[in-house]
DNA sequence: TGATAGTCGTTACATTATAACATATCAATA
DNA sequence: TATTGATATGTTATAATGTAACGACTATCA
């Protein structure tokens, strides 16, 4: 459960790591791990911040990747439905998975000025959550957990 | 932290208490509950379900209160920022709130078949979540709980 | 090689949300 | 009550986000 986002880290080697997992990831299930879908991979685990769809095109466009829509809903919605990257609800956002080796239920904390994003792991569906749905005779297929405030530095910086 | 929404109860009661009790609010915190936005509340508590802005806005219009975005979307902002309703991030879409009478951070039970809406209270922020931002130095000032799955009534219905 | 499923490029459109500005209303006080 | 500053509303226009649909292309495997 080490969160990951705020610390400063060996970002090439941290980026070269998780595009060596996800080729392995889709090698083993057969994907297809195309350049548009690659490439977006890429643009997200550059920046560990949350990045809109017509941001991640923008880019994709001025690299001659693809300059409609669809381009990149269709590389986001592979990466997200093959757990590569997940969707920040709170901001109409993508962000790249931040703990590829094993399975989770990931949980965000989101700055809310520089829009980085650290990723964590919760139990959520165990807890208090997980009780209410029990009882309540819900059957719960996905969680969104996401937390919005000031990452270190820019609490350091408003100070 | 009893959970509301699943189970059938007098919902007329139910809609005159919590506008009887949003009246008080407001008018303790000298607030203007005006006929767009109590009417907006209404529409809310009448179904506990999501409802999309322009489907209120729908429903307002076809009453002769307003027939452009700007007037539901004020009136949502109205209610959400003192706490009347919620905005349900993973629907784009918004609920009345079902626990008026107390301070509570709220997490939802949503059915992804009828979009009814279960509010009930968590206390993340002091669980893993809490505590994986302590250790990050994240201040959280906002936090998003939403499952998404089956309520009872849809879940009977597929079987 | 042909069949099949998956992917891509593109056009057009749907849905959700805001900026901006003029007008109207409210609430406190001079 | 008249003034006035803050709040709320009406309206137009547009921004931002997300999809449907269709034909062409490509990988994969029998
Ligand atoms: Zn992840
Ligand atoms: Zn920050
Ligand atoms: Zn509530
Ligand atoms: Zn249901």
């Amino acid at each position: 459960m080490k969160t990951i986002g705020f610390d400063s880290h060996n970002h090439d080697a941290c980026i070269s790591d998780a595009l060596g997992i996800a080729t392995d990831i889709c090698a083993q299930q057969k994907l297809q791990f195309t350049p548009v879908r690659r490439r977006v991979l890429e643009i997200l685990l550059h920046e560990h911040r949350a990045m809109g769809a017509y941001d991640i095109l923008e880019v994709l466009s001025s690299e001659g990747l693809g300059s409609q829509p669809p381009v990149v809903y269709r590389a986001l919605d592979f990466l997200v439905k093959h757990g590569l990257a997940h969707r920040i609800e709170g901001l109409n956002a993508y962000t790249a998975c931040a703990h590829l080796d094993h399975e989770h239920v990931p949980a965000f904390l989101i700055c809310r000025t520089c829009k980085a994003v650290a990723e964590t792991d919760t139990g959520i569906a165990q807890g208090r959550l997980g009780q209410a749905a029990a009882s309540a005779g819900f059957t719960i297929e996905k969680v969104v957990v996401e937390a919005e405030g000031l990452c270190p530095s820019c609490a350091g910086a408003a100070a």
